[in-house]
RNA sequence: GUGGGCGUAGCUCAGUUGGUUAGAGCGCCAGGUUGUGGCCCUGGAGGUCGUGGGUUCGAAGCCCAUCGCUCACCCCA
């Protein structure tokens, strides 16, 4: 009989037991910085309405305009819904909606971890279609502390987890005043070069000029380089933020490269834009992007709220971490294997791993039926065990098993009714993981 | 979306200009040790050569399509 089999969705993987604990380093360590920061958790649904992103992210932008997973919905609403593409957008309509930001002067602390966003793309190492990201959302505070607190939230969590070979690239787009006066000299200085420019970037310079300046075209970079920049054009206001976010970050050590091509492609972000890149990674190289998105709030609905935040790749962020094996797991505390031989011994195993585990011991036996010893011992070996509890039939009659140290060989007798005290001498509660940080 | 590379056992890979029963290492299972793992020795299981067509007396190798991975672009985390 042959059954077609039927593969993942292109662009989606799975992710087994090994990788899952890497994961998990990275889960907790964005949980401990959040804790440490003293930022609230979210999670928001990962679907919304389509008109949401439409709104925040623009509608001209390729996210939303190719990029999108689009739900067919039951019943009679004619509401269309999409996938969620990325989370700023939804973190500041769950505000909004949940009333967060009213009757509080203070400011809004927020930061998600390990959330599943959607887009149609073409599938690379470090690009999905289904991807994860943590980040966090501060909304509310225009001071550049907040873009500084940010971006150290950020590197905190790389740094926690010993990366390295990373770079954080930092840019000012300007208010939406600075960045019109940039655009009207821009412009016509692309119109001025438009039969030396690349295809793509002819094109952009009509749909969105910005975008020109992060062009790889060879041909491009002459013009590119020479084009003016938005740093010349900022007010005295946008350029006292830069210069105080700058020293903000060089204050605690983090270097960034001022990089005035450095534009983004959601439509959202004013001043502050910033992204951290790893040369461990190839052409999908950002692991990290934010900025600041002072109008964001008032344009879905709230109150005019500045806010700042970034999203992280998690896939991206454990490439790297292997590429530069950074991140090690710790040996695992003491296990227990129960070796059961025939099939009296089989309930006095389930029973006593029983009796282990509500004692916080790990325990295991075998699953499968009436195996040799040698079997047995060879699983018990290949799990890690550092013990063995062997329970056969002279053991169920004189009420003892033999635990076996695995490591030295040793092994006495235990009586069943004392092996739980006589092993919690021996078990440890050290962490799962550990870091390297050189 | 555009252009290039790849696809042989669970894994990493051999497979000569198309030529019989498609190989290795590791892993897995069993035996050597009638109730003792790791090391060693012996044996075994496991492959519609990604899938579907085509060319040919004959295809893992050639041609076409398709799926998947991958690299660069586009875009981005």
């Amino acid at each position: 009989m042959k059954v077609e089999r039927i593969q993942a969705p292109r662009g989606t993987k799975d992710v087994l037991p090994e990788e899952a604990k890497r994961w998990r380093a990275v889960e907790q360590a964005v949980d401990e910085v959040g804790e440490l920061f003293g930022f609230g958790e979210i999670r928001t649904p990962a679907f919304e309405s389509l008109r949401l992103f439409k709104r925040a992210v623009g509608e001209e932008t390729d996210i939303v305009s190719k990029e999108m997973y689009l739900l067919q919905s039951k019943g009679d609403s004619s509401e269309e819904f999409a996938l969620r593409p990325e989370l700023t957008a939804p973190v500041v309509r769950a505000a909004l909606e949940n009333s967060l930001l009213s009757g509080q002067s203070d400011c809004l602390r927020l930061y998600y971890n390990s959330q599943p966003n959607f887009r149609y793309e073409k599938p690379q190492l470090g690009r999905l279609r289904q991807h994860h990201q943590f980040g966090t959302e501060l909304l509310g505070p225009a001071d550049p502390f907040a873009d500084a607190e940010t971006i150290s939230f950020a590197i905190a969590v790389f740094r926690k987890l010993g990366l390295k070979n990373f770079r954080v690239r930092l840019n000012s787009l300007g208010s939406p005043e600075s960045r019109a006066a940039w655009k009207e000299v821009l412009v016509p200085y692309l119109r001025q070069h438009f039969d030396k420019l690349s295809k793509d970037s002819q094109r952009r310079t009509e749909t969105n000029p910005l975008r020109v300046l992060d062009s790889k075209a060879p041909e491009d970079q002459e013009i590119v380089r020479n084009a003016p920049i938005i740093l010349d054009y900022l007010s005295a206001d946008d350029k006292a933020h830069f210069t105080t976010l700058k020293s903000a970050l060089e204050s605690v050590g983090i270097e960034c490269n001022i990089d005035p091509l450095l534009v983004r492609g959601i439509d959202y972000y004013t001043r502050t834009v910033f992204e951290v890149t790893s040369s461990d990674l190839g052409s999908q190289d950002a692991l990290c992007g934010g900025g600041r998105y002072d109008n964001l709030v008032e344009q879905l609905g709230g109150p005019p709220t500045p806010a700042v935040g970034f999203g992280a790749g998690i896939e991206r962020l454990l490439i790297a971490l292997e590429k530069a094996e950074m991140l090690r797991l710790a040996e695992e505390q003491a296990l227990i294997y129960i070796v059961a031989l025939g099939p009296e011994a089989k309930p006095k195993a389930f029973e006593t791993a029983g009796l282990l585990r509500a004692a916080g011991l790990r325990t295991m036996y075998d699953l499968l039926s009436d195996r040799s010893m040698k079997a047995q011992m060879r699983e018990a070996n290949r799990e890690g065990a550092t013990h063995v509890y062997i329970i056969g039939e002279s053991e169920l009659q004189d009420g003892a098993g033999m635990l076996k140290n695995m490591q030295s060989g040793e092994q006495i007798k235990v009586a069943f009714e004392s092996l739980v005290s006589h092993m919690m001498g021996v078990g440890s509660s050290e962490p799962n993981y550990i870091i390297h940080h050189s």
